[in-house]
DNA sequence: TTGGCATTATGTGTATACAATATGATGGAA
DNA sequence: TTCCATCATATTGTATACACATAATGCCAA
């Protein structure tokens, strides 16, 4: 069973019930860790079961979830995991750039001492999360490490809309990421930490745009298709057929 | 009766029911009109009244306002109009300085004619509310135009973002605005939009910060409490005992 | 009066019943 | 077989009833 470390303790302002909380922590952070991949149904009676509340509760979580699209609510249709097309996974990585520089700069200015050592041991959580094989884990570890950034910066709107965009970054990655060993990335979050803690607010930004372009670089986004387009995934068979 | 021109059409992603949209818009209108000013109490019961619907159909509307920060809800106590603290204006201005900034570059890029146009018509509809002396319409309809700013960057989750904080400021500017004439603010608008219609970026960033910075000028965020801290209106009268 | 306590009333929180809609199955006709 | 219509089922949408918490009222004692 997952730890919630993440969402349920940086849960703060809008004033909502602890059963919603736990029940959208419990859907989110199983999103983010790609037990649930983009596209599942999420059956209302059913986490109703599971979670033992009625509808109304798993109606809340999911409409907070489709608040900050991570859920698709379609209409008389049911709710499902997103499943964010290519344009709008290179929206998402232009509004983070813009995001995540503000954050960056707003971080050195701000952070704590005590700030940045929960983020260190945040980073070595993922590490062995990584060494542990638990690619899930680690995905949702590494989100939240950009979410304690926003935390850090001290400026609640941009961390309200970080979370948001951090999840589907998770997302994006869970569709588009082409397989790759993620170490690199361990590395470039404990160089951007300490380029904050040494207040080098230069270096620091240069650094994320970097750590954001290495992940753009392993997403499938420019090139073809992966499993989308049908056409394309069996062009082969058209081809014998011919 | 207002003519919700903004918030229904710009009714965009998740997939909610017409009715909710209804709600939603009208209450989301009527705070940024300033007919519900911040502190309202939002009855549920009394609203179901108004509209005709249940209180499910209130609740999910006064939820999603909740997720924008435009309302708060208090466990067991109800929903209100947000009325945002000194601090937390700040924050919302630092925020929009930066969005603002990555919107007006993406919206030089991508601006279509039929956009600025839609702009244009916009600026002329917030210039006769001015002169009518409907300073509520006024201030939606700027909003708006920040808001349709966003639109046309193209980019969904900017748009989003935009949207939150168009109507906290709505909200800042209901408490926080000293007396003042805002006509040098229609100019802004009308130079901000030739900036991006010849696709100068420089310019209009420049003009975008300028604006900026005169709506917060007209702020009273820097200076004395106006009647929040009970401690500093009162301190005459203790220093009088003292 | 004034302060504290019990009671009442108002309004929110949750579960559930019912209605409306979409989905999937069945069966017949071309 | 293939297509379409019809029906059966499952799931969502909305309203409502009841449980519960908070706020308001009134009472009594000091």
């Amino acid at each position: 069973m997952s730890d919630l470390s993440s969402s349920v303790e940086a849960e703060g302002k809008s004033g909502s019930m602890p059963q919603d909380d736990i029940v959208y922590a419990h859907i989110f952070d199983a999103i983010l860790e790609r037990r649930l991949p983009p596209g599942t149904k999420l059956n209302e009676e059913a986490l109703g079961d599971i979670f033992s509340v009625s509808r109304t509760i798993i109606r809340r979580a999911l409409l907070r979830l489709s608040h900050e699209q991570v859920v698709v609510i379609r209409p008389n249709r049911g709710a499902v995991v997103a499943s964010p097309s290519v344009e709008e996974a290179k929206q998402v990585f232009i509004a983070r750039h813009t995001l995540e520089d503000a954050i960056t700069k707003l971080a050195v200015e701000n952070a704590t001492t005590k700030q940045i050592n929960h983020l260190r041991k945040l980073i070595v959580a993922e590490n062995v999360a990584t060494k542990q094989g638990d690619l899930g884990k680690a995905i949702r570890l590494s989100g939240e490490f950009h979410l304690k950034l926003a935390e850090m910066s001290g400026n609640a709107p941009l961390f309200n809309f970080q979370r948001s965009l951090v999840s589907l970054s998770s997302l994006i990655i869970a569709q588009y990421e082409v397989a790759t060993s993620t170490h690199c990335v361990l590395d470039e979050h404990s160089g951007l930490l300490d380029a904050i803690e040494a207040k080098d607010t230069e270096q620091a930004c240069l650094l994320m745009r970097e750590h954001l372009q290495h992940i753009e670089s392993k997403l499938n986004l420019d090139g073809e298709t992966v499993s989308s387009d049908l056409h394309v995934v069996f062009s082969n068979v058209l081809n014998k057929k011919s």
